[in-house]
RNA sequence: GCUCGGGUAGCUCAGUUGGUAGAGCAGAGGACUGAAAAUCCUCGUGUCGGCGGUUCAAUCCCGUCCCCGAGCA
């Protein structure tokens, strides 16, 4: 029986959906709950843009800085944690409100993943040696033994994509586009999702994004970059490839100037929220559609709380 | 003032032993099923610094001028 709301508010970065989403949970008796793939972690608050003290204090927020830097986290891992939240939200008799920029994560939980077991630790370093030696294209030419499909559907140079249909198949002897065939599953087969997307023009959000990595810089995060770099992680860490940790990281190295550092966060801050408005422009349905960043416009929210008690 | 380098796409540069030129980055659009703030795809006419000359043909050779850098005075 679908009868148990999920409130989604998605949207490219620097949009103002974290304060739409604490604003709606506000009024609706709801709980935030992060969907963002790099809010996640935890030593890298003010560069992610998480939530601040203030701000969690005056709703209920999770998911929020809840693994160690170290951690390789994936959606799987993410869609756990979310399903347990959003279900212990609900036993309180509250509301989730969903938030986040990470289309794949939203798109997980909305329409469910491919039931394909968690690869084993050993097969993706198998894989990944197989990378280093041979390179994504010959790995790629293995590919198209295996499984076409796959193979005509990706690039020969998409590494992350050809690199994760081997491990599947190697992994559980079925191909991916096997599994893929496969009814999706849904960790919430009960919840009706009331969905709300921001979706600014490009230039609104552009200086928005310039603004606010200025703000980060006031606010820290050079100190909060040093302090992560000094733990010497895996440069390829999710945490470690924040938007702006590369950037500031080099800066702390002394490779580069601040200036040099902060322009080059921004123009990758700009080029990933113009993939976030590709996605959600074609891949993301929602109730409804706001047009421009939020900024506390009353009649946003007010629509938006309509929306969801309908 | 002289010598040597350079002046080629918005930026950094490659190249043409003479047949009007191409990469990376930026920009625009797009994809996206377990690293997704990731990964990938598509899109390149620009007086090849100006003016002359040689040549069937010059961005490439020659002359001259202008600009930038280094060195010498």
């Amino acid at each position: 029986m679908k009868n148990k709301p999920v409130v989604v508010i998605a949207g490219p970065t620097a949009s103002g959906k974290s304060r739409l989403a604490l604003e709606t949970a506000k009024a609706i008796d709801g709980v935030v709950v992060n969907a963002d793939s790099m809010q996640v972690y935890k030593g890298i608050p003010v560069i992610s843009a998480c939530p601040t003290a203030a701000e969690k204090a005056e709703v209920p927020h999770v998911l929020y800085e809840m693994w160690d830097a170290s951690f390789n986290g994936s959606v799987a891992d993410w869609l756990g944690e979310a399903e347990t939240a959003i279900r212990r939200i609900w036993d309180d008799g509250r509301i989730p409100v969903v938030t986040g920029g990470t289309g794949l994560y939203l798109d997980n939980l909305i329409n469910g993943t491919s039931p394909i077991p968690e690869t084993k630790g050993e097969v993706r370093e198998k894989v990944a040696q197989m990378l280093g030696e041979e390179g994504v294209n010959r790995l790629h030419a293995r590919l198209a033994q295996i499984d076409r499909e796959a193979a005509e559907r990706l690039s020969p140079n998409d590494t992350t994509r050809v690199r994760r249909a081997l491990e599947v198949f190697f992994d559980t002897g079925k191909t991916l586009s096997e599994w893929h065939r496969m009814p999706m599953i849904r960790k919430l087969p009960e919840a009706v999702f009331e969905t709300v997307k921001i979706m600014p023009n490009a230039s609104e959000l552009d200086e928005r994004c310039f603004r606010r990595f200025d703000m980060m810089v006031e606010e820290g995060a050079v100190e909060e970059v040093r302090t992560l770099m000094q733990r010497r992680l895996n440069p390829k860490l999710p945490a470690m490839r924040a938007l702006g940790v590369p950037e500031l990281g080099e800066y702390v190295a002394g490779r580069c100037t601040l200036e040099e550092a902060v322009r080059l966060g921004k123009l990758h801050t700009r080029q990933y929220a113009k993939r976030q408005r590709t996605w959600f422009n074609h891949r993301f349905e929602a109730w409804i559609t706001v047009e421009a960043c939020y900024n506390g416009q009353k009649e946003i929210l007010e629509n938006v709380i309509k929306g969801v008690k309908k």
